[in-house]
DNA sequence: GAGGTTACCAAAACCGGTTCAGTCGCTACA
DNA sequence: TGTAGCGACTGAACCGGTTTTGGTAACCTC
């Protein structure tokens, strides 16, 4: 178990220690004869690199941040973010990089957590997600000249190299389908609305509705069980309710299908309801639930791609990883028999739940 | 942005670089007008310790691991990791500690990234979860001599420090309510039943059943959705079905109301059922899941002690976390009438689906 | 055959801390 | 008065690599 160092190589080899480094770098500055002897030396040896010596010379950590603002037991109850760390990992593994999590409660907390990353130099870059309107963290991380890759609208996160999926395109494509199956009624249940995602999701469906003369609505949530669950029962309470739901994520879709269970309102023949993200949560339900599904292992392993760009001196840029498409499963079908009637094509944004 | 070095802060306060490591960390050997000086000038720089070099000279990594065997997307819709994660990190991060966390398909690849770590000495020590009877993990971790915190049952992780639940006492109080409701035929969907603390339930279970005198059943899953799905169907075909099912974990409890739901059995006016674990799951379908709550992220908080404990030499044990107990909610009830008759107490365990 | 490359390798500096063996001056005590 | 003991501090070694510098021999070249 005594650890095997490049110095016993070197006496053993009887080579120089910048020699056996050279070696075992597979850099030039050796012969082959002499390369191939300390390998096998280095090989009969089990000598592993220590990774803290070698980051000692050079200025990197070999270690990106991530940090997570948000009640860690809603943050455990949303598919996404462990299927986001697990495919950030994937690419992160084959690089012997490791992965630095923080979970934390608020924004505020999460700038503290870059400054100390910062001033202790334990990451080489962050990935930051849930991006907001103004955010502060992209000022902050300007000023400590920490880079970063952003998961986020490339409208919002200006010159940093980013990660978005196509949620314009994507919304499009999903009140197109609902219109398509005859509902002139359709609301969405949005999440938290300091985000930019929500609200470029907000607009794009505000104008979808509007192209296809229907009347779109928003109901303000926050991506949480109980917001789906109240959304919803708000949304069915008053007249002229919706045919169809859409939410922000599935989490707030499945809560909101247990609400309409208990209101006694069948899906899909009463109200459609349609997901976004599209995590195995919306198999477990019954109906199973149709989303607007969207492959979030493959965006973190993007994500982890860009990250080594950067590392590389890649300028930033906005890539695309992809738009979400439909997939169609029980819990969207036509809306019931109307009463006849001009529908009328009005937007409405309700404020938000207190 | 140039770093300060304690070199710096030592020729400015025209002391020696070992003098100032002792201002700096708070060690005798410099008097205490020194020290303020020295604090004063290395405050005023703006000095921060560079971890790499001060890991170099210790031999600790200030990191510990965490594998998770298990494939991505059904780790992500199971709340169960990302609180416990969660639980550990909250403990972490007051130290400065690093969680290195790798996710990997089997049980094969988590032995092969344990040898990784030890052989490039990544991590102080490791979390083992998912203890399985004769676990492989055991032997590789000893042979290695990297320290572990287990989590699982005492009695299979012989020489380690583990923290444990009390899976067994739980199971009495669950049993004892089901049949306290009057139900004389209960069935427990386990789930992947070479891990130990599934065959400590089993044992617990059916021994409960024998002692209050009622039928237990057991069906083998594997905490999957779909495990849940299929069990509750298979249980309820046969002749003799039971009037309650306590699930394994609760992603296999919800899937199995969705597809009672589907069949048109009412719960709990039909069957009635029990989870385990309790996230926040729970509580979005309709019925809320009645269920054996476990503080998870609690649990995980406990792990990360033991591991600080560790790493000072407190040798190793036992140490009971928990014991889950019951939250009823709206999934378990009397159930219906019986027909007279007495009651068969014998006990079976189907075998496992394909 | 003198001067210039080039390939190969040794030696040492370096990264930024920690730690240990001494040195120095002072007090206490025999 | 000699010396043992102690606190405060310096200087240097050390952790295990990477990188730079420098030296030597062989090979070319005119």
């Amino acid at each position: 178990m005594s650890r095997v160092t490049i110095n016993e190589i070197a006496r053993r080899s009887g080579v120089s220690k910048g020699a056996v480094s050279y070696a075992l770098n597979n850099r030039p500055g050796v012969s082959a004869e002499t390369r191939a002897r300390i390998l096998a030396v280095a090989d009969q040896l089990g000598w592993a690199p220590n990774r803290t010596a070698r980051l000692l010379s050079g200025s990197r950590t070999d270690t990106f941040g991530l940090v997570l603002a948000r009640d860690p037991r809603t943050l455990a109850s949303e598919p996404f973010y462990m299927e986001f760390v697990a495919g950030l990992e994937s690419v992160l593994s084959t690089r012997s990089y490791a992965l630095l999590l923080q979970v934390c409660v608020d924004l505020d907390s999460e700038l503290t957590t870059y400054r100390k990353w910062s001033s202790e130099r334990r990451v080489d870059a962050v990935v930051v997600v849930d991006v907001r309107v103004d955010d502060p963290r992209l000022l902050l991380l300007t000023e400590l000249e920490l880079p970063a890759v952003f998961v986020g609208d490339p409208s919002v996160t200006a010159p940093y190299t980013t990660v978005w999926t196509d949620d314009s395109a994507a919304m499009d494509a999903a009140v197109a389908y609902l219109v398509t199956l005859g509902h002139l009624r359709i609301a969405r249940v949005s999440g938290i609305d300091d985000l930019s995602h929500v609200q470029i999701r907000d607009r794009a469906f505000l104008a979808a509705a509007a192209a296809h003369g229907v009347t779109g609505r928003i109901h303000v949530a926050d991506f949480s069980a109980e917001g789906g669950r109240d959304a919803t029962r708000a949304l069915l309470a008053g007249p002229g309710s919706p045919t169809a739901i859409m939410f922000d994520n599935d989490l707030m879709a499945v809560s909101a299908l247990s609400a309409l269970s208990e209101l006694g309102v069948a899906v899909p023949a009463a109200v459609s309801i349609l997901a976004w993200d599209d995590s195995a949560l919306c198999e477990i339900t019954h109906p199973q639930l149709s989303a607007m599904s969207h492959d979030v292992m493959g965006s973190g392993a993007h994500v982890a791609r860009r990250l080594f760009d950067l590392l590389e001196g890649t300028p930033p840029a906005a890539h695309l990883d992809s738009t979400p498409r439909l997939v169609v499963r029980g819990s969207t079908a036509p809306p019931p028999a109307q009463p006849v009637g001009a529908p009328v094509a009005a937007s409405v944004v309700d404020s938000p739940v207190s």
